[in-house]
DNA sequence: GAGTGGCA
DNA sequence: CGTG
């Protein structure tokens, strides 16, 4: 698929690239609020801290994940869903700092869809070598309401397919500060993440963290 | 009913 | 390394 370019002649640093009729990425939206959204995940995972969730097909999952919001995405062997609160401790997840969730709305409105209020920030954290295979986000309640995903750190290869996972995805580079949204007859498309290469982020070290906000209820 | 993993 |  050849991405349809809409530069925005008035701001160089960042624009827009159409993947679908519900799916855009915003070139580097979140670049310049990069410090305050990692101050904010500091703060969260202070409370909630990183941990490897397992599969129901009892597998570890390569990426670090938490939770910040009034839900979490969670995994175990039972299946996944969303929570109120944390496993671990059976607290509330820490609130949604106002950060994220403005960056959040203002890129889905960006994208088209209006008045996006998330009430989860899952945080993924991927170190080289970790991944995420192909899946669809279908545990909202929702499906009218977007996905909106935050790249941070190391650069990475994004996996976009189709809605069956049998059709080969796409392979986009997604670099730190880069927000994908996608929604409407988008929502439910397979969704991965390659294994991530080494490097070293000025910001970030080793890592690559990735924000998915959502409307879980 | 498998499933965001592992391995051929 | 990418695919299934």
């Amino acid at each position: 698929m050849t991405a349809e370019l809409f530069n925005d002649i008035t701001d160089t640093s960042t624009w827009q690239e159409r993947l679908g009729p519900g799916s855009v990425i915003l070139r580097r939206y979140a670049a310049a609020s990069d410090t305050a959204l990692l101050a904010a995940i500091e703060d969260a995972v202070a409370t909630a801290p990183f941990r490897h969730m397992q599969t129901p097909g009892g597998f570890t999952m390569s990426a670090a994940m938490s939770n910040c919001g009034d839900y979490g995405w969670t995994a175990d062997t039972d299946g996944y869903r969303y929570s109120a609160t944390d496993p671990l401790n059976d607290r509330a997840w820490p609130a949604m700092p106002e950060t994220l969730s403005e960056l959040a709305s203002r890129a889905a409105a960006a994208a088209g869809f209006a008045a996006f209020q998330p009430d989860v920030c899952l945080i993924n954290r991927y170190e080289p070598g970790a991944r995420m295979s192909l899946h669809q986000d279908r545990d909202e309640a929702d499906l009218t309401q977007p996905i909106v995903s935050v790249s941070l750190g190391l650069p990475m290869t994004f996996l976009f397919g189709g809605l069956r996972r049998k059709e080969r995805p796409a392979r986009i580079e997604l670099q730190h500060g880069d927000v994908v949204v996608w929604g409407g007859e988008d929502r439910l498309r397979y969704h991965g993440v390659a294994p991530l290469k080494d490097g070293e982020h000025p910001l970030l070290g080793r890592y690559r963290i990735n924000l998915t906000l959502r409307r879980a209820h």
